[in-house]
RNA sequence: GGCGACGUAGCCAAGCGGUAAGGCGGAGGUCUGCAAAACCUUUACUCAGCGGUUCAAAUCCGCUCGUCGCCUCCA
């Protein structure tokens, strides 16, 4: 497996230190406010990410963290008058709601901030016996100048930086790059003790300490969005190397934004919608499907188009294997094979290709592409077997089997994991919640469109299905009678 | 100002030195009373522009133009 890595700007051969075992550490959420999709992204995309090491034979040790204690938590929490600790169990809370309904695997250990303060002020405390950080009036900060490749993540000089930097007008810190280790608390924040008064912990050492723990001083992978390459990531390597002196994560991982109309979704901007907000519209899958059509690097743009037209691919991908499964009861056996060995070549190295994709740092976009193109190939030899009046066992064999690598695949990416019936009917469920008009309306103004037919009276029937088109059904009629579905 | 990424058909998106995957949309066709849906076929002599390297470049190098991001909290 190639994997890039933001460490050396390229794709490099991936091997874990231990060999067949991953460490894994993600930077979570600090729990303010509601999950939006850039939200979503991160979290699918490391979903992908371990569920494809895992299928690689690789075990994962995934760690993921939340940040329930910070400045923006404090700010929140004041603003509707309320306790910090509660503010963040909340969106925790909502946090899991929108994963389980994103269908997003837990990680194995799911750190709080809060619940490490001690290992924090430890960390702090090597730091500043070997002359990396400073106390200063209450806080403690990192001494950036000591440390010679600050910089090496994020690939910039600490000249550079100085040049364009906004200056810090905190008069507490020797060099404005330095950065806070340790807050000292004002009136009415909250606070825990530590060598150097009452504070709270800085938002990067929390990362560092806890990745230490759980995964020790040198691990394989850690990741999160590019937004957090400088300064949380860098400052994090600073600490982290500083303190053990020894490599941290071997690997850094960074997939793009989630844009709208070009620009980043970001809270600040307020141009951001919330995981909850789109699956109100949008099945999981659609999501996920709209997701992983990009490559997790590049920038993603978010609109209504591009999320229909992965509603609309999904549907298709159903389709076909609900076609598979009526085509396989429905078959009687016997005869020669009609499939022919093109076909039965693409069909077979399906799962080949996909791991190929997948296996060139997780390129989900062209995995996907060869899924579809499955599609594709299942299609057409449906439509061959289904017209003989007997279908050769090997075909059947094909078939089913490749309706089994499709889904196992794409399961890989968390989608097309129901049954294609099921996934149908669900269609069809939502539509009729919708609406006023029951299912056995329907079916008795079909009744009465086919009465309508038998008499050729076509004004009468075309009126009856404008009428439903007019509820977004449509009406399907086909040799064994009319049957009925959505107009997506 | 510093650093970086990107620019591929109407839209989205792979490809990263050997002659353009895939999706959506469009156009034809099969089916149908006509439709719709579904399915099939088709849809970039060309990869922002200009130079260069090479037997060979969308892919490597340089310059120009454009878009975006980071340098401050951010997935």
């Amino acid at each position: 497996m190639k994997i890039y890595n933001t460490l050396a700007g390229k794709k490099e051969a991936f091997s874990p230190l231990e060999e067949g075992h991953v460490q894994l550490y993600v930077c979570g959420i600090t729990s303010y406010d509601y999950c939006h999709i850039g939200h979503a992204r991160s979290s699918l995309v490391f979903d992908m990410v371990v569920r494809y090491l895992r299928y690689r034979g690789y075990k994962v040790t995934f760690v993921r963290n939340f940040t329930d204690i910070d400045d923006k938590i404090i700010a929140r929490a004041a603003e509707q008058g309320v306790d910090s600790t509660q503010l963040a169990e909340q969106f925790i809370a909502a946090f899991y709601t929108d994963m389980d309904a994103l269908g997003v695997l837990r990680a194995d250990i799911e750190p709080k901030a809060t619940e490490h303060i001690q290992d924090m002020i430890d960390l702090i405390q090597e730091l500043i016996e070997k002359g990396l950080a400073y106390p200063s009036a209450g806080d403690v900060y990192y001494r950036v100048g000591k440390f010679s490749d600050y910089g090496m993540l994020s690939g910039r000089k600490l000249e550079d930086m100085q040049a364009g930097a906004r200056i810090d007008v905190n008069e507490q810190k020797e060099d404005p790059m330095d950065f806070v280790l340790w807050k000292g608390a004002k009136p009415g924040e909250p606070k825990w003790s530590s060598p150097w008064g009452e504070g709270r912990p800085g938002w990067h050492i929390e990362c560092s300490a806890m990745s230490r723990k759980y995964l020790g001083k040198n691990f394989d992978i850690h990741g999160g969005g590019k937004d957090l390459i400088f300064p949380h990531h860098e400052n994090e390597l600073a600490q982290s190397v500083g303190a053990n002196q020894c490599p941290f994560a071997n690997l850094w991982m960074h997939h793009g934004f989630v844009t709208i109309k070009d620009e980043k979704m970001s809270k600040s901007l307020g141009n951001f919608l919330t995981i909850r907000d789109v699956l109100k519209e949008y099945p999981a899958e659609t999501l996920r499907l709209f997701i992983f059509s990009t490559q997790y690097r590049n920038p993603l743009d978010f609109s209504e188009t591009a999320l229909q037209d992965a509603q609309t691919g999904l549907d298709r991908m159903y389709d076909c294997l609900a076609q598979i499964n009526e085509l396989v009861q429905a078959a009687e056996q016997g005869g020669d094979s009609t499939i022919g060995q093109k076909d039965k070549k693409k069909i077979q190295s399906l799962r080949q290709r996909f791991e190929k994709a997948m296996d060139n740092d997780f390129n989900s976009a062209q995995a996907l592409g060869h899924l579809f193109d499955g599609v594709k190939v299942l299609n057409k030899a449906c439509r061959l077997v289904g017209s003989q009046q007997e279908v050769a066992t090997e075909d059947i064999q094909l078939l089913e089997q490749a309706k089994v690598t499709m889904q196992d695949l794409a399961g890989l990416l968390g989608v097309l994991q129901q049954e294609p019936g099921q996934y149908i009917q669900a269609k069809k469920d939502r539509l009729l919640a919708s609406l006023t008009l029951s299912e056995q309306k329907i079916n008795d103004l079909i009744a009465e469109r086919n009465a309508a037919r038998e008499q050729k009276d076509w004004a009468t029937s075309d009126a009856v299905r404008d009428k439903l088109l007019a509820h977004n059904i449509e009406l399907h009629d086909g040799p064994d009678g009319t049957s009925w579905g959505v107009n997506a």
